[in-house]
DNA sequence: TGTTAGCACTCCAGCTCCGCGAGTGCTAAG
DNA sequence: CTTAGCACTCGCGGAGCTGGAGTGCTAACA
């Protein structure tokens, strides 16, 4: 059931060549491979025997072969050979990361449109997530009329807001009291924890300090929320979808492009807890709309653990070495990015 | 150069059958409108008027007509019977803007998303700019090694950050002082003038209040700069713009979905400084890509002043009845909620 | 003078037919 | 095991044909 080595070399040819010129590759196109010796009838009949073991189709009897979902597999899994990004590539991701940028969110809104113009597919960019943070501070700003605007600050230098509602007549000190059990209690704590078993210890301390406890409650509550804030989404070059032969199909383009405007939908595509490389193939993408599309992912860390994606969607026929390159490539950068920021400079 | 009320009669039944069925309207099927009772031959007669006039067009000589620019123009300037948004959307409308939803920015994501699925159209909402709101307070939080993140709040709770970076040794004192002359000086500033008039007085008395006058100034500068944030772009259903007929397309569709993709570019499509209903029909649309779109656009309002567009985009071939008055229900809509939001409930 | 029926004409859309070329599988010889 | 040769297959694109929808024009009618 093993590959020879020239069936081997066959197959990663086909597949080349078909991810360059997006049409059936025959025996003849293969024959004038600088690597590959054999007349058009040896390459033939191992065409035949690769298509037989499903690593090859036909669209119709007499075209040339394209590569089937099992030789794409294939071919990801064993015959890739690992190597630097290319030139263009290369020039162009040190450029980009040499750019002095100091609002993440802007940074990584910028990967996602650097990926997408380097690859010409789709780019995914899952935001970092701050659940490895602690927090820093929280404020309660009053904005009148029974109102006011919690703030949480990581130490990382992350901000989120929300808004909360007070009964009319709060007094100041009842606030600032609040305030100042949240701050007592929660510096330092991770994002992650402040749900958990926080909750409780929290609530009674502020019933027993705050008068207004359901006012005290209110804010706690919504605090807390901050950690289910969903991951920000960013998709970068959806229009790319459209240049691919394969999906002139406006149908399926359709489809594609529809997923990819539910935000939270695409979070899914990226698997849980698994900090390499990923590559799903067509139908090992669980969607029905990215049958015919491979969806690579790879993770970015800050201080070693992962706390974001990035991702890049195109036809199963994508140049996987590359895209592959600059993943990793892209990944490392970010992680590097993040620890520098984190750190000041 | 008037058009007879039969002529005009005609003219806006060929526009609202071309609407509906995105194919040429010929005579004979005008002859069996209700409220047209005239022979096939009476309805040519006037139809190669009004093709002479350059309000009708032709793809080729024997088919049917098809409206002109200046067609779909006319229509709209004097022939739209104004009216109340159909049943179907009329309740969807009531429906959607009675769920209560309190952050803002998640209210007009969901119009954005709201309207396109009720137009089946491309929605454009530009979140409301902050420009007429005040300051209510400015913090200064250190995030460790010489980085601090200001926060702006506004009177109508608007959270805005920033990040700063200090000097390793300032002192907490000066970072005190820095904070308390941006409150003394700012609160209640409307944030339109935070940029302009203030920063030279305010850099002056910095200077004279704080020791680190040059981290004073990188606070300050922060601080005012935004004022420059662009305001938010949201898009929704862009993937309609597929199931449009004019847009199977591929190249167009690519092109148009391109221009959606920079966020930046789509703010000029709308016009500065006028606060009503616009249309802006194929040519008129300076853009070359949207040559064949229409881009309906109207603001909406807190206390009196725009502060946010909303906008269709389509075919010029739209429906522009219905989605005017569903972009005017909107925007009013849009208003009211925006003003029971920020007086408290 | 405005409206309408009739008719010849135009042109597109969709169909079939056909030939070309790329590519195959098989066979037999090296 | 490899390769040259050959007959065969099949999709693609162009040519030619046809039906139908729609027009403009003319002449008759109110």
């Amino acid at each position: 059931m093993m590959l020879t080595p020239r069936q081997q070399l066959i197959l990663s040819a086909v597949i080349e060549d078909y991810v360059r010129m997006a049409e059936p590759v025959g025996s003849r196109a293969l024959a004038k491979h600088e690597e590959i010796q054999f007349s058009p009838a040896t390459i033939r009949n191992e065409m035949a025997d690769l298509e037989e073991m499903g690593y090859l189709t036909q669209p119709h009897t007499s075209s040339g072969r394209i590569p089937s979902q099992k030789g794409y597999r294939f071919y990801v899994d064993n015959l890739l050979r690992q190597g630097h990004v290319d030139r263009g590539a290369g020039a162009f991701l040190k450029d980009f990361f040499t750019k002095r940028i100091d609002e993440v969110e802007q940074v990584v809104r910028e990967v996602s449109m650097m990926l997408s113009s380097l690859t010409r597919q789709t780019s995914i960019v899952l935001g970092p997530n701050m659940y490895t943070e602690k927090v820093r501070k929280i404020e309660l700003i009053p904005i009148g009329a029974g109102r006011a605007v919690a703030i949480l600050v990581t130490d990382a230098g992350h901000v989120e807001n929300a808004h909360v509602h007070f009964s009319e007549d709060i007094r100041v000190d009842d606030v600032e009291a609040i305030v100042n059990v949240l701050n007592d209690k929660l510096v330092g704590v991770p994002i992650s924890k402040l749900r958990s078993n926080l909750y409780a210890e929290l609530a009674e301390e502020l019933s027993r300090t705050v008068e207004r406890f359901e006012d005290a409650l209110a804010v706690l509550s919504e605090v807390c929320q901050v950690t289910d804030r969903e991951e920000t989404v960013y998709i970068g070059g959806a229009a790319n979808v459209l240049s691919q032969p394969e999906f002139h199909d406006v149908e399926k383009a359709q489809s594609i492009l529809s997923l990819l405007e539910q935000g939270g939908t695409v979070t899914s595509w990226f698997p849980k807890d698994e900090r390499g490389l990923t590559v799903r193939i067509g139908a090992e993408n669980s969607v029905g709309a990215l049958q015919d599309c491979t969806v690579m992912t790879t993770t970015y860390s800050l201080y070693g653990h992962p706390v974001g994606h990035i991702g890049v969607l195109g036809p199963t026929r994508m140049d996987y070495n590359r895209i592959m390159q600059i993943l990793q490539y892209t990944s490392a950068a970010l992680t590097e990015f993040l620890t520098r920021w984190s750190t000041g400079i």
